[in-house]
DNA sequence: GGAGTATAGGCAATCGATTGTTTTCGGCTG
DNA sequence: CAGCCGAAAACAATCGATTGCCTATACTCC
């Protein structure tokens, strides 16, 4: 903008009066009474001058920007983009702006872009990250910083967070997968650095167990990232073995994608010869080939929900709870299908 | 937070000094010399403190927020993401930030969010979003505000922009078909309200015309959206006509799925009795069952150049060109296939 | 030793809006 | 007619950082 920007200063001048009687009518402020006639020359130069406020002088003054930071791992995963449209949704209906940061995965840029919120004063921020040292989150909660976890849970701490029922959607996965009567069953899972990551081995491990089906370690596989490539990678250690599992749960759908790749690359044909179930039913993985076997997580409801928590919080109202769990359900596609009597010959 | 924020003041005190000389030796200003110790006592007295410079306030003072606006039209459609991660790559490289809003196809959301843009007085904007009426563009032209147009055109004018060959991009799709013996091609348009909804149809017609294909009238459908769902409607449409088409070409990947389920859900195998074409080559298309040929588009490389003209433009940088266009090419996968025997005896 | 000058850093205006306090002015009352 | 009241709007401080300009100090040179 090279033109001189039109301040209240200007309207002020424009309608004859004091600028701060300008702010007093934009604002509709009741607390002091205004000839309606006044109001109306007020109104009248704005709109003649094409005012337009500046939130950023208001923010100062306020200390209120009225703006939530969002802190997303990767928004190439279709994951998050319903997650981001549920927070979006619901901050602009409260009248809220969002800053989307990208951590891509990397902690450096974790910090660089929370450093970056707080500077720029964002009320409130979620973070869906989650690679974030806790030490950072300590820090948040230490200052009594605003903030709501999505998808991640930290130790033992009451911070305000959006879940997801981890043990029951692996459990139901696998449940599916013993079902199926498969006993040779691999995990890819994902990086043991997220909360996440661990809880979903873990409950894997813990569901294998009560089905009695004993899990070979050189069929679990942890992948470096949630990635389709990291997937692939994880698959093909999980694949080339004396002998190969007849099914494979992936932490998530683009780890399963990647198992896919893998399988196909290896001459397996998914489900004949090896049947696959994802985590979290992302958008669009019912046209895949073949739609995949996954575990349901309500992403766009995620958003809201943990929305809804900041924006309490924020507003100092009471939280009716800190802790939101998403229920999931496994949704049965065509990656997953009956132990057959070649893949017993094989195993 | 509730804590009283650190100012520039509370440093200068501790460190005995003006708040002046505190803001010079933070942004390291050459322009005045400092004691080395001051220096030091003022870095001293700032981490100790744990100061945080207020970013409202320098941009106030600025008038420069190093923030880069951007206005997608739909953050699920996969298409978006990595151009969104070129611009925040390229913009986070050359210190600026991406405030990202998805206009979710309505113009009134573009609308809003422009001014929420504005009144935040982002340093330019880049608009992916597609419908926005060229009155918008117009007042952004004529206030001379930087922006950058990504994906989409506008007529005739000089706008920067970054933009998709789309007549090469449609006519290596439609010759594809063309050349595997397919005569009766169907077309699920994008939006005609869109720029590029209405490019490819036309790129679509000439070609065909010029291959002396003739285009059933029938065989045109348009959707309402770029999306699955649009396509879905729009392909049913289709193909449930006397003499159905043998391929079809979506004007984007989503409206390509869309009219891979309206296939499948009128019992039609694709390639076997269908061939499909999409474009954009979005991420995971190769997954796709089945994996989808469509027109490649280097979409980061897309949100790489758009950033960098954008910044250029906002630095009073010269451009070196004001319109870019990227080279595109046809992607041949699974989902298409010469005509069949079977399928002539159909048409 | 006094004038000149370089160096280090303080002073104060400014960016644009908000809001508690004060002023102004007309009208009314005693 | 002085005094008071209330409505309407002006005044001025404030949010936090930046920067052109000015000042104070010490040092050099003749």
């Amino acid at each position: 903008m090279t033109e001189p920007r039109i301040t209240i200063i200007d309207v002020a001048r424009a309608a004859s009066v004091h600028p701060s009687t300008v702010s007093r009518v934009l604002n509709r402020r009741a607390e002091l009474s205004l000839l309606p006639e006044t109001r109306q020359r007020v109104i009248t130069a704005a709109r003649r001058l094409g005012y337009r406020p500046s939130a950023l002088a208001r923010s100062l003054r306020l200390q209120r920007t009225f703006t939530l930071g969002m802190l997303v791992p990767n928004i190439d995963n279709p994951f998050f983009p319903p997650i981001i449209k549920g927070v979006e949704d619901t901050a602009h209906a409260r009248g809220y702006n969002l800053v989307l940061c990208n951590t891509e995965d990397s902690s450096e840029r974790e910090d660089a872009y929370l450093r970056v919120l707080r500077e720029r004063q964002v009320d409130g921020i979620l973070i869906a990250s989650s690679f974030m040292a806790d030490a950072t989150i300590a820090e948040l909660r230490r200052d009594r910083f605003p903030f709501v976890l999505v998808n991640r849970g930290t130790r033992g701490s009451d911070d305000l967070a959006v879940l997801v029922d981890n043990e029951k959607g692996v459990a139901a996965a696998l449940d599916h997968l013993v079902d199926l009567g498969h006993r040779r069953i691999g995990i890819v899972a994902g990086p043991q650095t997220t909360m996440t990551g661990r809880q979903r081995l873990t409950a894997a491990r813990v569901t294998l167990r009560a089905r009695a089906v004993k899990l070979d370690p050189a069929l679990v596989s942890v992948a470096e990232a949630f990635s389709q490539e990291a997937g692939y990678r994880a698959a093909r250690r999980l694949l080339v073995g004396v002998e190969p599992p007849t099914a494979v749960f992936g932490a998530n759908d683009l780890l399963a994608i990647g198992v896919l790749r893998a399988a196909r690359e290896a001459g397996l044909e998914c489900p004949a010869d090896l049947s696959l179930v994802g985590f979290n039913d992302m958008p669009l993985t019912e046209f895949f080939g073949p739609p995949l076997t996954t575990v349901h997580v309500p992403q766009r409801e995620m958003g809201v929900r943990a929305a809804d928590l900041l924006i309490a919080q924020i507003e100092g109202k009471p939280a009716a709870t800190r802790r939101v769990t998403m229920d999931v359900h496994l949704v049965v596609r065509g990656s997953t299908a009956a132990l057959s009597r070649s893949q017993q010959k094989t195993a």
